[in-house]
RNA sequence: GUGGGUAUAGCUCAGCUGGUAGAGCGCCGCCUUGUGGUGGCGGAUGUCGCGGGUUCGAGUCCCGUUACUCACCCCA
């Protein structure tokens, strides 16, 4: 049979690269779990129809079906999810009853997107989300909260430095309103096109499209030109002499997010206030942000979320919810190609235990054995063929040391890197912290 | 969905106006008979994406097809 060739958008990693991303997705759990959110994962699949809301996204649906499936069969209507936010409001409904409120979640599972693949973008990716939900109500406390835990999640990933960029629909929302612009929805896609149209054109798509005037659209671009580092855009968003209550709410709470966030911030991650940021999605309503990685900007953005007044309604009640969602696939497939990013071993193996000859091959098995029963983790050369060759089997592997059991029987282990070889004890010797776990390296 | 590019060894690629396929790296062996890496010598490997056409002859030209890839759209 020909060889199998891949399947654009569905990227598959070799060993040592699956090492980075397991290595990620143990270090955010990490920081997900010290701050007390909760591990779940959701089935990959939902009903057609709570997946489909009408938004573009639809055609994007993988539809489920059985091959000889007829019309009344159980699976009809089922499609993948492609994102974990609809399935975990979903899951909120269904187990209401059983979970505690505010319920926080973490969430690390592939998702699916029938897309044009390119760099960066993927039809199966994975996500990592975290959220904080409430019933009925849930305070506002909890926006800062939840992106200072994916500031700190992320702080901790050997990625390149990213920038959280935050607003507030508020903000937006009652800047235009006291603008006197009705069209929210419509004036914030326009202003979305930043990214490629001049500031002009978009001052004149807002006259067109908008309805706004002259004045309205300057004051639009005024707004949606102020990004800093600080809370110093609250006194700059008054200057341009806009008042009303919710853009006086939505001034607070960004300024709140960004101070909250500022003291977790530092080298690795960077947060600002960009009054342009809006995400697309309807169902924001207060704090918003995107993710950006430095020097990778035409990723677009490696992660986003923001605040949601009705994640789930069930008719009783409402479920608020507010979360970051951090795409995994997204930022380190990128990395990994460019070698930004690589694991430090094909293997697990710490050790080699060299096999003399296959007489002796359970005097070898018996030092695996000890070393296992430490922790190190370690395996024994497939076959009793010249040590160079073994050393080289451990070499290709990037297994750091070799461990030789003597004629005499006492034991050797040689650090291949630097070729020293030690008398060592089966019974005590474990190799130097860094090396115990197969790691992600920077090779750059 | 729309438009462009590409497809030759494990990898990266060369192969001119058509004449029975190459390099570098990697791999294997030996120099080196129980300790790798450097060096020297030797060696193996391809349905040239797939199907059809033109031709005495196609990796090369033409048509089709599939896959990959880049851009638009949109998003993690």
């Amino acid at each position: 049979m020909a060889r199998p060739t891949p399947i654009s958008g569905f990227p598959e990693l070799l060993p040592e690269q699956r090492v980075v991303e397991q290595h990620a997705i143990d270090t955010l759990r990490r920081t997900f779990e010290l701050h007390g959110f909760a591990g779940i994962e959701t089935r990959v699949v939902e009903p057609l129809d709570r997946l489909a809301k009408g938004g573009e996204i639809d055609k994007e649906i993988y539809v489920l079906r059985r091959l000889q499936a007829d019309d009344s069969a159980s699976d009809a209507g089922l499609a993948l999810h492609f994102d974990l936010t609809v399935p975990f409001a979903r899951y909120v409904l269904e187990n209401a009853g059983k979970l505690e409120f505010p319920f926080r979640r973490y969430q690390v599972q592939p998702v699916w997107r029938g897309e044009r693949p390119q760099v960066g973008r993927y039809r199966q990716f994975t996500q990592a989300d975290i959220d904080i939900v409430g019933r009925d109500e849930l305070p506002f406390h909890h926006d800062v909260e939840v992106m200072r835990v994916m500031v700190e999640a992320i702080s901790a990933l050997p990625v390149p430095p990213v920038s959280f960029q935050l607003n507030n629909r508020k903000l937006i929302q009652g800047f235009y309103r006291g603008l006197g612009l009705t069209d929210l929805t419509a004036a914030i896609r326009v202003i979305d096109k930043l990214d490629k149209l001049a500031p002009e054109a978009v001052a004149a798509l807002l006259v067109e499209q908008v309805g706004a005037s002259e004045e309205q659209a300057a004051r639009c671009l005024e707004l949606a030109t102020i990004r800093v580092g600080d809370t110093s855009f609250v006194e700059r968003v008054r200057a341009l002499g806009v008042t009303d209550e919710l853009l006086d709410e939505g001034l607070a709470e960004l300024a709140a997010v960004v101070e909250g966030c500022a003291s977790a911030a530092g080298e690795r991650v960077t947060v600002e206030a960009n009054l342009r940021i809006a995400r697309g999605l309807d169902y924001y309503t207060g704090t918003v942000v995107e993710i950006f990685m430095e020097g990778y900007e035409h990723l677009k953005s490696v992660g986003g979320g923001g605040r949601y007044d009705r994640l789930a309604d069930d008719g009783r009640n409402v479920y608020p919810g507010v979360g970051v969602s951090f795409g995994l696939t997204r930022t380190l497939v990128p990395l990994i190609a460019d070698g930004v990013l690589a694991g430090s071993r094909k293997v697990p193996s710490a050790v080699l235990v060299a096999v003399a000859d296959e007489e002796t091959r359970p005097a070898s098995d018996e030092v695996a054995r000890a070393l296992r029963s430490r922790g190190v983790p370690c395996e024994v050369a497939p076959t009793a063929a010249r040590f160079g060759k073994q050393i080289r089997v451990a070499e290709r592997r990037g297994i750091p040391f070799v461990w030789f059991v003597q004629d005499d029987g006492s034991h050797q282990v040689k650090d291949i890197r630097s070729g020293d070889q030690v008398a060592a004890d089966v019974a005590a010797w474990v190799p130097p912290a860094a090396d115990l776990r197969a790691g992600t390296v920077r090779p750059g």
